[in-house]
RNA sequence: GCGCUUGUAGCUCAGUUGGAUAGAGCGCUGGAUUCCGGUUCCAGAGGCCGGGGGUUCGAAUCCUCUCAAGCGCGCCA
């Protein structure tokens, strides 16, 4: 549609005047129905290179329109609104076509088709490839609200991209071998001592207001989850006491990775989460690449040695000061490993490279790109999603939350109270940029009050109708005349179901899942306004048929929203 | 102190590329109901879009200054 109006508006602008080069015509779809289906403000634009008032343009731009009359089947009237706006109003045949297109799509509705690689000829007819990079915590322990919001937006930004037509990966990536494990390995290991021996001494960490009491070995900043616990007890039961004497023991940290990383799985798998690929970072270190940057670096200039540490001259970059590769201790930071990986999903290939962080992680993104950059590689594929913090509120009240004690609401917990479906509906309404502000007790409720609700309960009585439909014999004529959709509120609902493929495409480009779960709620609205309005049953054959065509159509549209977003759409509630 | 992000209705938040009278849900007030699911629908009240200046046909949106909040600024990740 855009594009045929793009055509007749550019013809009939080139008989006007001279319109400037790179002049883009531009539509949007207006918010007061007032103003037609699809708006254009070229008149407004023109104003000065054609010089006279906006609104004579307009005018003029339509008697021309108008003159060469434009597609009954397309369009109905163009009017001049407001400073000089052309309102277009949609012909009823269009809107029926469209009708038919979510009819059609049914489950495949508002998918795009495949996307190739156009730029490179030699690349031919390649699908785009995209990987989206997301949840990689490191083995160390359950999941908590914060890593569910990574895994939720990754997860369905990965949905997105592949209804985009791209052949999407999703890659977890994880170091298993740094400073964290081994005060992993540590905390696992003086557990079980104190199990070995219960007469073992003990001591207090933690600051003044904070003291606990752990097993003398217990590493200062160790880790006092209640799993450590439970880890040190499995191994005990397994080996006995005959770990005690060896102090470099790989078990307690093998033992703990492995089942650690078994319950992270297990709690993606319950979000409906499948990572095709795990990365650890050790792969980076044992085909040398880390230190070929270095040297890579040190040619360029780049890298220097001080103070026994090899530095990166992020000052050249505009940062106050230089940073930190290599320790003085031999040990890379983990930001010369984040370069190598990037390189590495460059060199891989893909077309679209995707990471999602929490806004803690935002300042050493640039380093990475411009480590990339100074490598020769080209940084433009990469994207960025950075995600603001989750608070949990119950009454009211900010849950508080204390990494110290180990005093926080894990993502599993979080799902056996309010549900999975809750879950990922409320970590995806709102944008990622904005402090997420987690309402336990309207998330717990089951009514109307509930966002997610509302989208599940207008399926359900969706599926509701077909089967009331089915008891009484009735049968929609799936050839029905749909042109007898004609009451507002079914105009209202077929314009809304059709902007579901450029919604899709609109919050895959954006990466901005919460579109989706927006629009869906304007479905839900319209479908109930629909459904409050106008009856199905009961009605002449003709008519009834044509209204419950309607119904699937927007069946399809909730459904296929929802499945996007990862969310059930049940039959009954 | 520097950097990033965010300030929109009482609360939680939408607002596309700069567009027409700034929207939704919750809460509040008042109404509807012979119904295919009342887990519903309709109406109303409620706004200095944090504040000042600028850019232009036109600003919640862009620029600038300023105020406030969150996060980051380590030989942690």
């Amino acid at each position: 549609m855009q594009e045929y109006l793009r055509d007749q508006i550019q013809r009939v602008l080139s008989q006007m005047g001279d319109v400037p080069d790179g002049f883009a015509i531009e539509f949007q779809v207006p918010g007061n129905p007032d103003h037609g289906d699809l708006a254009c403000n070229v008149a407004m634009r023109l104003a000065k290179a054609f010089r006279k008032a906006p609104r004579p343009i307009a005018e003029e731009l339509v008697e021309k329109l108008s003159a060469v009359p434009l597609d009954e089947g397309k369009i109905q009237r163009v009017e001049v609104g407001g400073p000089g706006f052309l309102n277009f109003w949609f012909a009823s045949d269009y809107l029926i076509e469209g009708l038919k297109g979510v009819l059609d799509g049914a489950d495949e509705y508002g998918k795009s088709p495949v996307a190739r690689e156009e730029d490179s000829p030699a690349k031919g007819s390649r699908q785009k490839t995209a990987l989206v990079e997301f949840v990689s915590a490191n083995p160390t322990g359950p999941l908590t609200v914060g890593h569910g919001r990574n895994a939720v937006l990754g997860d369905t930004i990965a949905n997105l991209l592949s209804w985009s037509g791209y052949d999407v990966s999703r890659e977890y990536y994880f170091n298993d071998a740094g400073r964290q494990m081994r005060v992993l390995s540590e905390s696992v290991r003086a557990r079980y001592l104190a199990k070995v021996d219960p007469n073992i001494g003990t001591k207090t960490i933690g600051s003044d207001d904070e003291k606990i009491v752990v097993p003398e070995p217990f590493p200062d900043d160790g880790y006092l989850g209640e799993y450590i616990e439970e880890i040190a007890s499995e191994i005990f039961t397994k080996h006995g006491s005959k770990l005690a004497q060896d102090a470099d023991s790989e078990v307690f940290k093998t033992f703990a990775e492995k089942k650690i990383f078994a319950e992270i799985n297990a709690t993606l798998e319950r979000l409906g989460i499948r990572m095709d690929s795990y990365f650890n970072e050790k792969t980076l270190y044992d085909s040398g690449q880390i230190w070929k940057i270095v040297d890579r670096f040190k040619e360029l200039d780049l890298a220097y040695e001080k103070d026994g540490a090899t530095w990166f001259k992020t000052t050249e970059f505009g940062k106050d000061s230089d940073t930190v590769l290599i320790k003085s201790s031999g040990e890379p930071t983990y930001r010369l490993p984040d370069i190598g990986y990037h390189v590495n999903k460059i060199e891989r290939g893909f077309s679209l490279i995707i990471d999602v962080f929490g806004a803690d992680h935002i300042a050493t993104f640039p380093d990475v790109i411009n480590g990339v950059k100074s490598l020769g590689y080209d940084p433009s594929g990469i994207d960025v999603v950075i995600y603001q913090f989750v608070t949990l509120v119950r009454g009211g009240e900010p849950v508080k939350m204390s990494t110290r004690k180990a005093q926080y609401v894990t993502l599993d917990d979080l799902m056996d109270e309010v549900s999975e479906d809750v879950t990922r509906f409320f970590f995806l309404m709102r944008s990622a940029n904005t402090h997420l502000e987690f309402d336990m007790d309207l998330a717990r409720e089951a009514s109307e009050k509930n966002p997610v609700f509302y989208l599940q309960y207008a399926h359900a009585r969706i599926c509701s109708i077909l089967r009331k439909a089915e008891e009484v014999g009735f049968v929609a004529d799936k050839n029905a005349e749909l042109s007898l959709l004609e009451h507002d509120s079914e105009i209202a609902l077929i314009k809304v179901l059709q902007r579901f493929p450029d919604v899709i495409a609109g919050a895959s480009a954006a990466r901005e899942p919460h579109r989706v779960a927006t629009f869906l709620r304007e479905v839900a609205v319209q479908f109930t306004q629909f459904y409050s309005q106008c009856r199905i049953i009961g009605e002449s054959a003709d008519l009834a048929s044509a209204r419950m065509l309607l119904a699937i159509a927007s069946k399809i549209v909730l459904r296929n929203g929802l499945t996007v977003l990862g969310i059930s759409a049940p039959d009954r509630m």
